[in-house]
RNA sequence: GGGCGAUUAGCUCAGCGGGAGAGCGCUGCCUUCACACGGCAGAGGUCGCUGGUUCGAACCCAGCAUCGCCCACCA
């Protein structure tokens, strides 16, 4: 294409979808085990098919593309590994919501196998909506690889572990207390919970005496507790005080009523109560409460549940019973009052658990459930973390993992859901109990409950390469390289596949983990669709192109959240026109320039020096998920340094040798910018007339011999003068043609041709500009009038330096800097010395000159 | 109650022991033959506060203030 046919700027919507397909078509993101070739393999974190994806997938999917094709082009054989993830109590959610909206019906009223039923159409739907988002986003995934957790493979892989650990007694059943959310009426983790503060009560509630023992220590006939749940007063099993508590001493062992179901309990002493609280009395509800269960097993009491799995009371709750939650407080409390028994009631902030997927408040609940125990898994996650087996970016959530991983709670993994996998435990009918993936036979009934959706996914990085079979996949692609995630599911996910992937592969599933931001609003709040802020990065992408919001946010991507900002998409975009203008320029020299026998001149010896330099930082940093810094300094190459300077350059100066390096440095330029940037670097190597695709080209390696560094040094200074020539042009108003003497280290060609300065020998006449400009002054012949001008400037840049001769001197004096800083400091001190003291005296010279 | 992190130019953020940086915005000049989603030249900051360590601190340490986020069973 010639110069004229290539639009001035570059159309994404006309690009992407073709250049998407045609690397689908060329195989490019097919990986197989090739055992000529390391392999280097990132699974992707699978999206919940609950919708679609929102800016923190786009964040990611960037991160993990750009280090799959770089990677592919630095010749591993890269495996991005796409998937989606069933969502389990998520997912439900979404179709019972749905499900009310559309049919007025509940979950119960539709029945399980339909609903079921409704959540596979969802998901079906909803996971080709993603991979479809995918595709846009560029990600260059293995599609023949796609995994979803409800396939029957990976259900197999599931139902596997779960036996495994079964029958290594690490699954127990176990009746306690857990978080129970009452609308969905299942037990979820500790990790789903939400504490939110919380405007309540404390109730005062009186217990009076049962035995005849006659007033307690305060002179009443009641035992006063307070409570924030007064509607467990129904579930008391006892009283509770401080031992050292001395207002209590008589207190303990005595017996009060409790009000409306007539219970005589004992007041008992335990360690647990905190005298300062309250009354310094406690009631112990062990089905209500962990600590009180504790309290209720250590004293041997026994629990009284009295709520029903939709959070109504229950047949233990006299009175109450069939009420809700709600009503039954509210009724309880005025019955309290009604019959003297309601104590000080204070307004109380406190926090109280709501579900993280449907917000109805949370009830410790005492229930039966299948338990995972963690200590025996945790010790080798722990050992592998703190020997930095895993490297973890930023390494702060290494350590954050260890202490999670230190305290951890065994872990209830039963939901009483119906979308998910069903847990495989049988019942027989003589009692058995037997976990097999299938029935064991006639009789046997399995287990209603589904497991904890995060179970399945803590076996993502192997069961998705083909275990429990012994697969060729397995063994070349496992350990992945990479895994790259948000920091919010480091402990729900990231801890799991480490413990799940040392017990079942017998070593960690990946090496590195990346640990990026979280993409905030713009007003720096978490965008929620709740509240309305989200932004949709498919309108972004199809507003500034894909490659343009792909570079914005690896730009805006560190350690930190950060306020996702439209300026960003703007900068990529605006750096995307730049490169395809550079491309037009570039397309006009011919493919192939021949080498001549000619040298290459400094300029050219600079920019590949530079470029060089740029691959080396720019591949470390990638390589140690840097991608705000890498975006930086490959940007500035391109911009500051290619654009800026060497196109320039190879306009006014060129030597025989600049077409070809200026063809070459952009073409790898290209390169270097392929894996952020996929589709236009893509499309601009085409038009440039590259033969294959981009992205199966090589990725530049650094070339120790194109380190130039006294090309730098002669660049930088002619740089330097040239925009002292400038920037006197632009305070003087001087257009047109200057004569100026040779500055000293600088390349005259260059600087000639770009400052407009013809160079000679000497200076004619008093009259001239004294331009110091880094460690070279430039100095210019000046017609007379500009004189007056020449002489506040002078005066202005002798105090400048004489300032700065003042700095160093006053350093330099200092016996302690002199002594104590490294040599190469205090050189480099004497040295800034030497030269601003020679500029000063020139300047002094030429202003006494003028006057 | 513990832990982690942040506080740098008007805005969004880099830098994390040796002379304050980027992008956007702002000012001036330039529509010249790659690009006005551009070029050139500028203005703009006692790097939250107070101490300390150091020859030297935005950077290390301590304390304080403000703002986030995680974890925790105080009824």
């Amino acid at each position: 294409m010639s110069q004229a046919e290539i639009p001035k700027t570059y159309d994404p919507k006309a690009v992407e979808a073709r250049i998407y397909e045609e690397w689908e078509r060329s195989g490019a993101f097919e990986a197989d085990a090739d055992p000529g070739k390391e392999p280097y393999c990132i699974v992707l974190p699978p999206p919940n098919v609950t919708g679609a994806l929102h800016m923190g997938h786009a964040l990611n999917g960037a991160i993990q593309d750009t280090l799959t094709r770089r990677a592919r082009m630095k010749g591993y054989e890269a495996l991005w590994l796409p998937g989606a993830d069933h969502a389990s109590i998520a997912l439900q959610n979404v179709v019972e919501r749905r499900v009310l909206r559309e049919e007025g019906k509940t979950k119960w009223d539709v029945g399980r196998e339909r609903f079921v039923e409704l959540c596979r159409e969802f998901a079906e739907n909803s996971r080709s909506q993603i991979l479809g988002q995918l595709k846009r986003l560029g990600a260059s995934v293995d599609w023949r690889r796609l995994r979803y957790t409800m396939d029957e493979g990976y259900v197999d892989a599931v139902l596997s572990a779960f036996v495994e650990l079964y029958n290594a007694g690490l699954i127990y059943r176990g009746n306690r207390i857990t978080n129970w959310c009452p609308r969905d009426r299942s037990a979820i983790s500790d990790l789903e919970v939400n504490y939110e503060e919380v405007d309540g009560k404390l109730y005062g509630v009186r217990y009076p005496f049962a035995d005849d023992r006659g007033p307690g220590p305060d002179g009443n006939d009641y035992a006063q507790v307070f409570t924030t749940r007064p509607e467990t007063v129904l579930g008391d099993v006892a009283l509770v005080v401080n031992p050292d508590d001395g207002r209590y001493k008589d207190l303990v062992g005595r017996r009060v009523m409790v009000p409306f179901v007539k219970r005589k309990i004992e007041v008992i002493a335990d360690s647990y109560v905190d005298p300062e609280f309250g009354t310094g009395v406690l009631k112990v509800t062990p089905a209500h409460d962990p600590n009180d269960f504790e309290i209720g097993e250590r004293h041997g009491f026994p629990s009284v549940n009295v709520l029903n799995p939709d959070g109504t009371i229950n047949e233990n709750g006299g009175p109450f019973v069939g009420m809700t939650r709600e009503g039954a407080r509210s009724a309880l409390v005025k019955r309290l009052d009604e019959e003297r028994l309601l104590g000080e009631v204070r307004e109380y902030r406190h926090r109280v658990g709501h579900c993280d997927r449907c917000g109805a408040i949370i009830e410790p609940w005492l229930s039966e459930q299948w338990w995972l125990s963690m200590r025996e898994l945790a010790e080798p996650a722990l050992e592998v973390l703190k020997n930095e087996q895993i490297t973890v970016y930023p390494d702060s959530w290494r350590r954050e993992t260890i202490r999670w991983l230190e305290n951890l709670q065994d872990w209830n993994v039963s939901r009483q859901l119906w979308w998910g996998h069903r847990i495989p435990v049988w019942y027989g009918p003589n009692g058995e109990v037997v976990a097999a993936k299938e029935s064991p036979g006639e009789g046997y009934e399995q287990d209603k409950d589904v497991l904890d959706t995060w179970f399945s996914s803590a076996l993502w990085p192997f069961a998705t390469l083909g275990w429990p079979e012994k697969t060729e996949d397995l063994e070349y692609f496992y350990p992945t390289s990479l895994l790259s995630t948000a920091r919010e599911i480091m402990y729900l996910w990231v801890a799991r596949m480490i413990m799940m992937g040392l017990r079942f592969r017998g070593s960690i599933p990946f090496r590195k983990v990346n640990v990026h931001s979280i993409v905030l609003a713009e007003d720096g709040t978490k965008m929620s669709k709740s509240k309305g802020n989200t932004i949709d990065p498919l309108d972004l992408f199809d507003e500034y192109g894909t490659d343009a919001v792909r570079f914005g946010l690896l730009y805006q991507s560190s350690t930190q959240d950060f306020s996702y900002s439209y300026e960003r998409a703007a900068l990529g975009r605006g750096f995307v026109t730049k490169l395809w203008n550079m491309a037009r320029f570039v397309s006009v020299y011919p493919m192939d320039v021949p080498d001549g026998r000619e040298e290459p001149s400094a300029s050219d010896r600079w920019i590949l020096s530079s470029f060089n330099e740029t691959v080396r930082e720019y591949d470390r940093l990638l390589e140690e998920c840097e991608f705000s810094e890498a975006m930086r300094v490959v940007y500035d190459f391109a911009w500051r340094q290619f654009a800026d300077w060497y196109v320039e350059i190879s306009k006014a100066a060129p030597s025989k040798q600049t077409p070809r390096i200026l063809r070459k440095v952009f073409e790898a330029t290209l390169r270097l910018l392929h894996p952020p940037m996929p589709f236009a670097t893509e499309e601009m190597y085409g038009i440039l007339g590259g033969e294959k695709l981009l992205i199966a080209q090589e990725f530049p390696r650094p070339d120790p011999a194109l380190d130039d560094a006294e090309a730098e040094r002669l660049l930088e200074r002619t740089r330097l003068a040239v925009s002292a020539v400038r920037s006197f042009r632009a305070d003087s108003g001087i257009d047109g043609e200057l004569t100026g003497k040779a500055p000293e280290g600088v390349d005259l060609g260059v600087f000639s041709a770009l400052s407009g300065v013809r160079v000679v020998e000497d200076l004619d006449g008093s009259a001239r500009a004294t331009l110091p400009a880094g460690d070279v002054v430039v100095e210019l012949a000046l017609s007379e009038e500009l004189r007056r001008e020449e002489v506040e400037r002078l005066r202005k840049e002798i105090s400048r330096v004489e300032g700065e001769v003042r700095r160093a001197e006053g350093k330099l004096s200092n016996e302690n800097f002199v002594e104590r800083a490294p040599a190469a400091v205090v050189a480099s001190e004497r040295e800034k010395l030497d030269r601003n003291s020679g500029l000063l005296e020139t300047l002094k010279l030429r202003l006494d000159e003028y006057l």
